[in-house]
DNA sequence: TTGCTCCTCACGTCACGTGAGGTGGC
DNA sequence: TTGCTCCTCACGTCACGTGAGGTGGC
């Protein structure tokens, strides 16, 4: 069945380490077409070569492992191909991430203390809307928020419906920290009716404190930082939900950086903290 | 000494996890700057919150940890400023690398049965001529070669020699598994003088096999494959270190699709392996 | 016979995430 | 008092790298 070659001579001719290769065989990405019973030598086949070389420049390309497995195993040309588009799809995202970070960093070493957004308090009234919500993972957040906030737009369109103020969100604290969480969406209406997955929902009126923030929503940790030592500061109690307010997004500019968010945070008086209760007995 | 927040708030305000908190605290690069004695409890002074948003930001854009330590115990602005920078351009060297893998990707599947280059025996006369040698990690072979070789040239430049030939490298196979070897970089001359680092040496005779590399180095594994492939199938020995001409290289474009390499790898006649032997008797 | 190559554990690395099981604060 | 928050292990993940200690092939 043709010639063989040893670990070493295979590692030096497609550049992997030896010690790679035994881990491609011990994973199934690669295993040798024959390995000696007595010794364990492990013996590759010539045409193994042309998909170590496949493989070196996906894990080059950061493809996980497993997806390389089924690039390999993909039945059709078309089923492979459509795979490797996917993942150099993700890189071309994952370019433009690393942009938007680098621009984030600059911006956060550049305009320190430029005029830092004001902290105003408010009451939001109470308020009937149209809304989506779900329960989320945290790391689904954003693809879900960019999606239902088109999915809302399209059907203030098509619905001709008549919002009362921006498109806003609420989201529990837990997203933030990474931890499973509910989100909603929703369009303020004089009178909401059920229309495919929204629904009517009515917002409670809430003591917030606001800020605004300009720019990417991987940015608006500054808005939450900002309002969050305010909170402290003042002795005031966090509520568990943070509303977001859209003012200006994805459907107005392709740039971020023009993107504009009011993010109120309901509070209560908290003058009567545990602390102070204790010091006045 | 001012308010402090809890570790979920603290969570909630900069978008980190709980869990990556209490790890920056473990592995001290972020600790709480007060800890509850009796329960453990962490604290975060609000000062700690502009910290956070850096660290945050470096570690979105890959910077290790302990980098980023550096960066936040740097003395001064420009110290702090000049990390930042490094691992900016490192960012932009990881971008181009990958851009140089995807096409290496696309090659690889574009021109699969185009015409592969041939392979041709020669032997290679014996040869005088100034060389740069080092033993070194595999890791660090891509940045030692391009500096030796652009100070070969400088050398033959300056020194106003007269090569016979093109400037060549001698590789262990060692290099290319990924293990610690030795590298030469040495241009051909008829009576060599150690000048600097550079010693005369001798190339002892060699029977190769020699095919010609088209591309970037980082697609040399397809030149060596072929070599390989052909050692195999013809059942020679090939030796342990392998030659390499580099007829277009950096100094003559810098798109390195347009560098032109000659591998040379020696070879053994090998018309009596083993188990020919065996059959044999 | 001597080196060299190859083998298999077992453990380390990096930056966290995932439970289990338990305590503290309001 | 009840939940909720917080705590500390211990272990898992991903793609290998690093020895230790030992065997096989020419």
């Amino acid at each position: 069945v043709g010639p063989t070659i040893t670990v070493g001579q295979f590692a030096t001719i497609t550049h992997l380490s030896v010690k790679t290769l035994r881990y491609y065989h011990e994973v199934g990405l690669l295993p040798p077409s024959h390995i000696d019973e007595h010794s364990g030598y492990r013996h590759y086949s010539l045409d193994q070569v042309a998909n170590a070389g496949l493989i070196r420049r996906l894990r080059n390309l950061r493809m996980p492992i497993a997806d390389i497995r089924a690039v390999l195993v993909a039945p059709t040309r078309s089923e492979r191909d459509e795979l490797l588009r996917a993942h150099l799809d993700r890189l071309e995202r994952e370019l433009r991430t690393t942009r938007v970070a680098i621009e984030s960093l600059r911006a956060l070493l550049g305009t320190d203390a430029d005029h830092p957004p004001q902290i105003v308090r408010r009451t939001l009234p109470e308020q009937q809307a149209l809304a989506i919500g779900a329960a989320l993972a945290a790391a689904d957040v954003m693809a879900w928020w960019s999606a239902t906030l088109a999915e809302l737009r399209a059907l203030v369109h098509s619905e001709n419906l008549h919002p009362l103020g921006p498109i806003s969100g609420i989201f529990d604290q837990a997203l933030f920290r990474h931890e499973p969480g509910t989100a909603t969406l929703l369009v303020p209406l004089a009178d909401p009716k059920s229309i495919g997955r929204a629904r009517p929902i009515v917002l409670p009126q809430a003591d917030v404190i606001v800020t605004v923030h300009t720019g990417s929503p991987h940015d608006s940790d500054l808005a939450y930082s900002r309002l969050g030592c305010y909170i402290a500061q003042q002795s005031l109690i966090p509520g568990p939900r943070i509303r977001e307010h859209y003012l200006r997004d994805a459907f107005d500019t392709p740039d971020e950086q023009e993107w504009i968010t009011e993010i109120a945070w309901p509070i209560r008086q908290g003058g009567t903290t545990q602390t102070e209760v204790a010091h006045r007995i």
